[in-house]
DNA sequence: TATTGTTATACTCTATAACTATA
DNA sequence: TATAGTTATAGAGTATAACAATA
């Protein structure tokens, strides 16, 4: 029999365009909140959380990472760096690039952001059972990382475990 | 011992408002060559979508519904109306509220650009394996459904039965 | 000649305000 | 007085183009 997943017909809620559009609307009210003190809000948190887990190594780098221009990159970084949150350093292996290095102020402001927004998300899930935002978590992390070609954690323990030996 | 799940500490990459971005602009790359043609694009689909399917009374409504602000709505109405997809009717229980109705052509033309956006999406989610897309676009429409307050879709396959014999 | 980053500018998208008509 | 829809305008956000520094 025709069903949803096979009969590429009519889609109703479960149309991608609009589940993402919402939750992403409502998880942006949620953490907007959070986020309201930070440099360029959502994009500031963003950028420095990539910056002190050391993603990327430029601004070109992160601005694909992020999905920003790198116009925009400019200025966002300029706002981190007035509010002392992170500084740019001439790369000395190619001096056209910029290595952004956060402060011990960003790396502390970024520890307790990250606690907040954590908060934040799941209080944007909060009609999933604690089970279901992991799956989700993980889908979508999945999805995500595959369309970036970025190798996806298999294990979040490690990864974490990484992150605390580093900083 | 710490993880990602419960420390509330460091996100990587399960931070959804990156995991949600990179999704939706992938999705909007995909799909945006198959509603090229649309007008007004993916709202316009989102819109002729509802329209057919029947969710919503008024373009206040619809515009909730989509997250969009109503004086958007008035010109993708006007685009579709232009194009022989929907119509506006006064309606008649209360004369300012405008009830939008599809065209034959309108529904035909859905039906179609359904068919071709499931496909779309599916490579959207090309990554995943058929089950954790199916998955996913079940916790999704779960949230999403709950963040809108729509009593979500226990069944799918029954949903669509009850779209193809209302269609 | 190509790339990174910056600046200035233009464009697009969205929200605000004011208006009409209905209730 | 309040609401649905429309229109015009202003604002925010984004991209385009030109430039400087470096490769």
């Amino acid at each position: 029999m025709a069903n949803a997943t096979t009969d590429g017909g009519r889609l109703g809620h479960e149309e991608l365009g609009w589940t993402l559009g919402v939750l992403l609307r409502h998880y942006q009210d949620e953490v907007g909140q959070v986020l309201a003190d930070v440099p360029q809000g959502h994009r500031g948190f963003q950028v420095l959380a990539s910056v002190v887990h050391g993603d990327q190594r430029s601004q070109l780098a992160l601005a694909g990472h992020l999905g920003i221009d790198r116009t925009v990159m400019t200025y966002v970084v300029d706002d981190l760096v007035t509010a002392g949150l992170v500084e740019r350093q001439v790369d000395a292996a190619d001096r056209r690039q910029r290595r952004l290095v956060a402060t011990t102020t960003g790396r502390q402001r970024l520890a307790q952001l990250e606690r907040d927004v954590r908060a934040a998300e799941d209080r944007a899930l909060s009609s999933l059972a604690s089970e279901d935002r992991t799956t989700l978590r993980h889908l979508l992390a999945a999805a995500a990382c595959a369309i970036r070609q970025i190798e996806p954690v298999r294990d979040p323990c490690e990864a974490v475990e990484g992150a605390l030996q580093r900083g």
